[in-house]
DNA sequence: TCTATATCATGCGTCTAATTTCGG
DNA sequence: CCGAAATTAGACGCATGATATAGA
């Protein structure tokens, strides 16, 4: 056992009580009265019940809300508010910890409906888009019978044994608990997480003796849309050398938590499944069994670690930091890299790991680790893109690539009339950001929700890449048959789906369309960056601003060395499960039969035959080999992204958030 | 002195071509 | 050994923050 391969570098051999790092800081920097954490919770399930004319008012509240030092937190509050007015009804004078806690609303308040599982309900949204996934019990599921220990006990030192069924030869040769540790099996029949445990929340058993209320966390993947999106191409992230950022980079919410108890809060990426994967013929194939010998950290500690947990749930939590590098032993001790082999398809999993105020482990208590995994945010690691439909919307997404966006110039110079996307001053880039919506004031954020690919295809007219059914975003379909609405409409779009509606993707523009929202509504409120990112130094906006931008003035309060020792996952599933998942996962190989297709040829009709836009041929354009555009378009055959499966059971449409418990 | 503008350094991204690796 | 695929390095573009400079 080497703990090197477990251990970031610099807390190799130290037991964690070393890092007995302050977090009294982050403690006075987040104190929030445990009341106003109920009512937080009260909200999030208040939220379920708004209505979408609710949601559709929102601007007004940001309109008129926050000016000044404390904007985020009194627009935020004005939805919070606005949305959960029983719950504020014990606190007429919103108090500044409240005020904090509403600021975490409101993009739940822009966003369409958000997805949501209630604690009773999950087993019921099993067949959601979110929920396929056995997300926060899999924890309990995977070590069903390692001695009673989840996650957890992957936590210390004894969790790196082998777990039953897990081949001891991976360990005694030496190679990486991460990769060795198995894998996260996303989902289908070879899913080690066939079901829920059926406790009362549906999503493990998780308890946490030691906290106050129990604890159960609950966690929201905020730029869940942009995820799917990508997710249904089979995202693919780069990786290289000197290691390369995510995009889309992890976000969550996270609600549940002790508010005064300290937690560590890191990403985790394991092999999602055995397979070696290669792109072929415009799709991606499995090719032969994974490598599971690779070495290098597979753990990305969020820099604010540890910290309170009123201090995660008062923000954000984002991991725009994290860079995926196939360096093995490129992990310095500044930045974080999480090591991946390039054509294996990887799970990013949060765990939230309740620690002593010093940030210590509580090693008598292994019941303190919630494990969260969004299938959505599942990648295949590339040293370059193979998928010339990710490459597209990366650079259609990714403010970094705006310089490969074809139509960049003409983006913004359509009339204001015309436009469905962002003018220069509603730009991100314009440095107007907006109080109170953080996820509209960064590039990067905009674009984390904000898809305006379509948009500006359908305006532009001259972007000249191939289309592919994957570009073909029902998006702009919706947009090309909606051009005449107002733009209004565009912003509230209704999130339900009408049952038997053709536009079977119309959940993403629900969500792109109120997305977009966010960022217009709040406009007026615009706020020099620099004010907002003084003022709110530690919230998400800023660590992700800062963490955008070139500079960063983020003050981490831990860098590599872990003072709790974060652990990877024991094997999702036995290593003799190599031979057989071909066979447990049809649909990570076979080609979706996917809706998506019908809605892109309907818009390559429109677009080509009204303008003949698409006659173009973009010459930085990449051609995937083997033609990977239009019918070949690798979708992954998805069925918890299939809008009408979906809709079937999420009558309410995609909101921004996927949302789980913790078991 | 203050404000606005220009310049520079840095970091991010993708693209392209060259190099390396791997399998037949 | 050869060809294909994967990987790497350099080029280029965008954007930001910091700093320097010019003008009111």
């Amino acid at each position: 056992m080497q703990l090197e391969n477990i251990l970031p570098s610099a807390s190799i051999n130290l037991p964690k009580t070393f890092y007995n790092l302050s977090s009294s800081d982050s403690v006075a920097n987040s104190p929030r009265p445990a009341a106003a954490s109920q009512q937080q919770q009260q909200l999030e399930y208040q939220d379920v019940d708004r209505t979408e004319s609710e949601s559709s008012s929102a601007p007004k509240k940001y309109l008129s809300g926050a000016v000044g030092g404390g904007m985020l937190g009194e627009a935020g509050d004005a939805f919070t508010a606005k949305s959960a007015p029983d719950a504020r009804k014990g606190s007429p004078v919103l108090g500044e910890d409240e005020l904090a806690s509403g600021r975490r609303y409101s993009i739940d308040e822009l966003g369409s409906d958000r997805y949501f599982i209630s604690s009773s309900q999950a087993s019921a949204d099993m067949a959601s888009p979110c929920s396929l996934f056995p997300y926060a019990g899999q924890a309990g599921s995977v070590y069903p019978g390692s001695g009673g220990s989840r996650y957890p006990a992957s936590l210390h030192y004894g969790s790196v044994l082998p777990p039953a069924g897990f081949s001891s030869s991976s360990v005694c040769t030496g190679r990486s608990q991460f990769a060795g540790a198995g894998y996260q099996f996303s989902q289908g029949p070879g899913c080690l997480y066939p079901s829920y445990p059926g406790t009362g929340t549906g999503i493990g058993s998780m308890s946490l003796p030691g906290s106050a209320a129990g604890a159960r966390a609950q966690v929201y993947l905020c730029n869940r849309p942009l995820w799917l999106k990508f997710h249904r191409h089979q995202t693919e992230m780069i990786i290289t050398k000197q290691g390369r950022r995510m995009f889309p980079f992890l976000s969550f919410n996270i609600t549940g938590l002790n508010l005064t108890a300290h937690y560590n809060v890191f990403v985790e990426v394991v092999l999602a499944d055995p397979n070696h994967w290669r792109f072929q013929g415009g799709k991606w194939v499995t090719c032969g069994k994974a490598d599971n010998n690779m070495q290098g950290n597979k753990m990305y500690v969020h820099p604010e670690s540890p910290n309170t947990g009123a201090h995660w749930m008062r923000q954000e939590i984002s991991f725009g930091k994290l860079k995926l590098t196939n360096n093995k032993g490129a992990n310095n001790n500044n930045t974080q890299m999480i090591v991946l082999q390039s054509l294996h398809k990887y799970q990013p999993r949060l765990h939230i790991v309740e620690v002593t105020e010093d940030g210590v482990e509580d090693m008598s208590n292994e019941a303190r680790t919630q494990t969260f995994t969004f299938p959505e945010n599942q990648f295949i690691a590339v040293t370059a893109y193979q998928n010339t439909d990710i490459t597209q919307l990366k650079i259609d997404h990714n403010p970094f690539a705006k310089g490969f966006r074809d139509n960049y110039d003409s983006m913004y110079t359509a009339p204001e009339s015309d436009r469905l996307t962002p003018s220069p001053t509603d730009s991100p880039r314009s440095t107007q950001i907006v109080p109170g919506a953080r996820y509209a004031m960064q590039p990067f954020f905009q674009d984390q929700f904000v898809n305006n690919l379509p948009q500006n295809r359908f305006y532009t007219g001259e972007r000249a890449v191939p289309q592919t059914n994957s570009l073909l975003s029902p998006q702009s379909e919706d947009a090309s048959a909606a051009a005449a609405s107002a733009a209004a409409q565009r912003w509230f779009v209704p999130p339900v789906q009408q049952p038997g509606s053709n536009k079977l993707d119309l959940s993403y523009d629900n969500d792109y369309s109120t997305s977009s929202l966010l960022s217009y509504g709040i406009k007026p409120l615009s706020l020099q960056t620099s004010h907002a990112l003084s003022y709110y130094p530690d919230s998400a906006f800023a660590s992700m601003a800062a963490g955008w931008g070139t500079r960063s003035t983020y003050q981490r309060k831990m860098t590599t060395g872990l003072p709790w020792s974060p652990r990877p996952s024991p094997p999702a599933f036995p290593e003799d499960q190599l031979g057989a998942t071909k066979d447990k996962l049809p649909e990570e190989s076979a080609p979706p039969a996917s809706t998506w297709i019908e809605t892109s040829h309907s818009l390559k009709s429109v677009d080509s035959s009204d303008s003949g836009v698409y006659s173009m041929v973009c010459k930085r354009r990449r051609m995937s080999p083997g033609g990977s555009s239009t019918e070949n378009s690798p979708t992954i055959k998805c069925e918890d992204l299939t809008t009408e499966e979906y809709n079937k059971d999420n009558p309410k449409g995609m909101g921004y958030y996927a949302f789980y418990t913790s078991p």
